[in-house]
DNA sequence: CAGCGTATATTCTGGATCGAGTATTAGGTA
DNA sequence: TACCTAATACTCGATCCAGAATATACGCTG
């Protein structure tokens, strides 16, 4: 499994786009937010314009033609190619089939968490655990608003991929919790020390 | 929450070796590496340099000595400042305590799962599947061999969370999968049909 | 002891990425 | 009608970062 050319997202989106019709940017964008879908592939204008840019120059897709309504700024219509096409359905068989690693912030959090006394972890996580919980209620009500005959379930299971693994996180995370403060994780017992000795240590300004 | 002007979290992985005493970053990397921190926290020669020397920009760190052994490479060795230690523990803090939104490749995949059709989505979803179990046999065997003696649970807290997420996801993987076969997904009638319909279009060489 | 792979330690380069900036128009309002 | 804000559409520049390349030393094998 050779690294993607274009490993971007939302060069992915970009694709899906123009597989449903030409379009210019701009309008790439505001289809992705009308759908959401910005939720779940970070779109930035930046990003967008060169991410274009490199998929024109592989020739998955091609520009059609620059119009510009009375004298607003031209616009580049773009239209995906056969290769492009290809690209796409593999690129995203690709994402669906095989499960690749993904680094987490919080992950990179717990790997260093015992540098910092066992009490601050359990306070930590508690604030973790409630504004997890807030956000997960968030996405409750937002989910009963949209109802099936407004978008399919079809359209939005991304979102609740994301819901389920904030859910999750939300349930360790309180474990977590619990076990530091009821003394069960083991290595427990040397932590206290171990950072009490680190933080002796002298520092240059 | 203003974002962070060292945002790397292999960045935060340095200061956590610093804290505990100035290294030079090859031996950073070793450090880490032993430690099985790169599972978690993603670690390449060329940010670890750049990393470092933007550490050293803002004043995190400084350059204690350039020693060198025999005619190997020199070394130029790193320790942490206090304004360096601030930092640890003000960017340590707020990764444990306030979730972040992270997009993954799977929810990309998601977003734009409708452009395939059914058969095929279940088929790509029961091949992850079976790579998430294979994975999740493989990470308890692991888990199994390295006992609390050698390594104790509060030093393997971030790969036990790895591990909880990729089992949600399997689990929900295999629903979605089952719930597209026994056609139970709302909007599934018109999939088929709104495939049919796009792979009709015309492409461009 | 010549040769080869591996470990040590860092630098270099070009492409990716992000946020901020620019310029125009439309629409609302006081 | 002059002003303000929001929307439209894209561009620019600085930084970030991955991967490859470089250079030396060590240890093993035949």
């Amino acid at each position: 499994m050779a690294k993607r050319k274009i490993s971007n997202p939302l060069a992915l989106a970009v694709l899906g786009c123009l597989y449903e019709r030409p379009m210019h940017p701009y309008e790439m964008a505001m289809t992705l937010r009308n759908r959401a879908k910005q939720e779940s592939i970070k779109l930035n204008y930046g990003s967008l314009y060169s991410v274009v840019e490199s998929l024109e120059r592989r020739g998955w897709i091609v520009s059609r033609e620059t119009e510009r309504e009375g004298r607003r700024p031209e616009r580049t219509v773009y239209a995906l190619t056969k290769s492009g096409e290809v690209e796409f359905f593999d690129w995203l068989s690709e994402l669906l089939g095989v499960p690749v690693k993904e680094y987490t912030q919080f992950e990179a959090g717990l790997s260093f968490m015992a540098a910092l006394p066992p009490d601050a972890v359990v306070r930590l996580l508690r604030e973790r655990s409630d504004l997890l919980a807030d956000e997960i209620k968030q996405m409750n009500e937002y989910g009963a608003m949209v109802s099936d005959a407004v978008l399919p379930r079809l359209f939005r299971v991304e979102s609740e991929y994301w819901q389920m693994l904030r859910e999750a996180e939300l349930k360790w995370v309180k474990q977590l919790a619990d076990e530091i403060e009821n003394k069960e994780l083991s290595g427990i017992d040397q932590w206290a020390e171990f950072v009490e000795q680190l933080s002796q240590q002298e520092r240059s300004e």
